[in-house]
DNA sequence: CGGCATCCATTTTGATACTG
DNA sequence: CAGTATCAAAATGGATGCCG
């Protein structure tokens, strides 16, 4: 339907088959983030056109992975949430980013910043053992959008939108942002620069700024566990 | 090229670009047992056409992630290989494998039997903490498709052909091995009824046909860990 | 033969206009 | 706003041709 079946008996190609076909990954990468609407959809991911998104989100629902839900009485709309099911795929999809950011640094010219590959490359570059302890949570915003990182004891959860009680908070443009993921400045020179505000306790600081070090893959490091029993918060606040 | 790119700053993007694009990961599930001839590969992914593969050869090539190497005298020919880079693609090749495992009971008519399928599913299924301190090789021989698993203290490592001295061998045909895949009969039972023959000690037979418990990942289960240390080590920067 | 390249019918995709 | 409809461009699948 969306794709051609390849009809293997394959537990890979039964992956591809649902979540295969252009554009169903990076949907899901946007619904990880939380719920959004059509349009939203439609701006968040450049490229992608309107009858194709429609497509997708038919095949996408059909199969489970994500559901619409009518949003409640002051808004009487419709937003697009990832089921628990759906969620599964977020191990992998953290995986995927970041083995594509291994060598994203030499083909950045000519792409476009879109805030949810922010969010999914602080995920990806996450470490989670250099956060034992912490409870935490980091406001960051890069030009006009907004969203936080949320460090528990057992995970990292991103979420658009403004933190309820942020520890630190960051402000920075997205060409800063891009500069800083290809290792081309360091957060910390981009605060001496200017480019990057940061602010909260010292300590705190520079933790939230670790997690902008976007250090290469390094023997250890381990794509983060996320907890995949929590029930998806349908809305944020 | 082999397909439009996202131009998204994204490495989940980015990995789409390199290996998103239809078949490409079949053709890393491929390369990730053994060395293969053009015309193997042919073979052994029904629906992808000569044409479409020579694209898609050219595409991971240039991107360093297969190469065509030429085999040692005797045999004159060349084939393709997985280079070292592109192995770091295994742990989320049996991660989409297993994810996609977990529903493919209701899909399973229709669907062809590829030996490199079977492979991967019982390398998804592996459970290596029921493993350690053992170090045994297994022969599967399903149908006229021979491999065999090699479980070591680190990994377990399929092969295609023959086991050198392998501890247990057993022998099934295809459509047993999908009637197990799917969980509609245990090895155990397929034993039982002749429809699988296991030779070796005992000990080693029941832990071969562990190989085979092919746990479904329900609803609600998590995805195991998508260990990336590999890739540490292995990507330059 | 092995390793593609070429041609062509079908699908899928991207861009834009349209509708309730 | 949330999708559909339409259509051109590109990707795919299948067959066949070419060339060492």
């Amino acid at each position: 339907m969306a794709n051609r079946s390849y009809d293997h008996l394959c537990g890979l190609a039964h992956s591809l088959d649902l979540v295969g076909s252009r554009w169903s990954l990076l949907l899901v990468r946007e619904l990880l983030t939380g719920p959004k609407r059509y349009r939203d959809l439609v701006q968040r991911l450049p490229g992608l056109g309107s009858n194709l998104l429609s497509t997708r989100l038919k095949h996408l629902r059909t199969h489970g992975l994500i559901a619409l839900e009518r949003l409640p009485p002051p808004a009487s709309t419709h937003a697009y949430v990832i089921t628990e099911k759906g969620r599964t795929l977020e191990p992998i999809v953290v995986a995927l980013a970041q083995w594509g950011c291994a060598n994203l640094e030499r083909h950045t010219d000519n792409k476009v910043f879109v805030p949810g590959a922010a969010i999914l490359a602080i995920q990806a570059n996450f470490n989670a053992e250099a956060f034992v302890g912490i409870e935490e949570a980091y406001e960051f915003h890069i030009g006009a959008n907004v969203f936080h990182m949320r460090v528990t004891q057992v995970a990292l959860t991103p979420r658009l939108g403004s933190a309820y009680a942020p520890d630190c908070t960051v402000h920075l443009d997205p060409d800063t942002f891009q500069r800083i993921l290809t290792g081309r400045v360091t957060a910390a020179n981009a605060v001496r620069q200017g480019l990057l505000q940061v602010h909260g306790p010292i300590d705190v600081r520079h933790r939230c700024l670790s997690l902008l070090n976007f250090v290469p893959l390094r023997q250890g490091r381990r794509v983060p566990m996320v907890d995949l029993t929590r029930n998806a918060r349908l809305f944020p606040a």
